[in-house]
DNA sequence: ACACTAGTTCACAGATCAGTATACCCAAGA
DNA sequence: TCTTGGGTATACTGATCTGTGAACTAGTGT
């Protein structure tokens, strides 16, 4: 992380607007100045706060993910079987997709910011090498042989569902099947 | 497709660097008076052959789309044994990605083009859809079960392979090995 | 009484954006 | 020879973009 959030109110909104609209409708096409509006505040204020637009992305980008790893989080807590658990992540995908049906805020960053030394990029790797680790500390804290394989795999199948949100298609439960049958592969057999 | 090609040579200049920019910086990142010094022509040349951005946003895509699918249908048909044949796109991947780093241009186009009645979706859409298409007649022709099931998933496969590659991950390698598993395990026992 | 902080108002700079207008050049075809 | 079409050159419109300057207001803590 690292990307400090803001503590005024009106940081929030502001940070809260960004959320939806650059979501929405893409980063390079939403102006600050469409998003101090829809934030009930001045420009002046979103400049005194973030310093810049693209600091704004990157705060954007941050609340998003911990948003996100939150939701991750307590849902593999609220999880008993450790095998199911692997495949936590999928479940909490169909919650999640279903307001958010532009695919992968990261991915989607990443396309419209090709300079690889803008915060966005750190941010959207980290991102997704998180979600790989906690892959892996599922896959071995069920007894999974092979997890970091295991892990990668998982990984590749659930940006794919996600990659492939915006198009016509159901992919997302048979990602969601497939990574389940993967898991029970790998796992010991129950006693 | 139906986004006819021009056929004058600077309408073809216009494409191919419009194809360069656009990839690489992003589509709305870029400005018409870029692609048109880029191509050595004149702006007004390039709005007498496409009218407007979008329809030139249009023609990128439906090129770029057509030169990706005679690359797959070539490694398709130099491919002898039918069970390796299903995972041609993978292999072909390997390649394309080579030069193309910066993820699925498709996708890529969808995040900056939130309207959905631009014609970008629409190329995008074809583009997912034949090439699930083609894994299930490949997955037909080597006689796999499940031909259906088996051309989703391994669609997942391949975009969550192509969405993770602006990342330092090393996800192809690992997707194009479980798209093999789940091809032969699925594949009748050879004779 | 004083200073500090968050925020407002409003004007403005400088650049870039998509798209148009006008006039011209030149080669090929009827 | 005359027309037509692809293309050039250049200037322009009107809008929008990120970012700044300067002065002002209101609350809060010391």
């Amino acid at each position: 992380m690292q990307e400090t959030q803001p503590v005024t109110p009106a940081g929030r909104r502001i940070v809260a607007a960004a959320e939806e609209l650059f979501y929405e409708r893409g980063i390079t096409a939403v102006g600050v100045d469409l998003i101090a509006q829809h934030s009930g505040v001045t420009k002046r204020t979103l400049y005194n706060q973030f310093g810049s637009k693209d600091h704004l992305v990157a705060a954007y980008l941050a609340e998003r993910d911990q948003r996100w790893r939150s939701m991750v989080r307590t849902a593999v807590d609220a999880c008993d079987d450790p095998v199911e658990t692997v495949t936590t992540p999928f479940r909490v995908l169909l919650t999640w997709s279903r307001t958010n049906t532009r695919g992968c805020a990261f991915i989607n960053a990443l396309a419209e910011l090709p300079d690889p030394s803008h915060p966005a990029h750190r941010i959207a790797a980290d991102q997704k090498s998180w979600l790989r680790d906690l892959f892996r500390e599922l896959a071995a804290a069920a007894g999974c042989s092979g997890p970091d394989t295991l892990a990668t795999r998982l990984l590749v199948l659930h940006e794919g569902a996600l990659a492939t949100r915006p198009l016509p298609l159901d992919t997302l439960s048979e990602s969601t099947e497939l990574a389940r049958a993967l898991v029970r592969a790998s796992a010991p057999p129950r006693g």
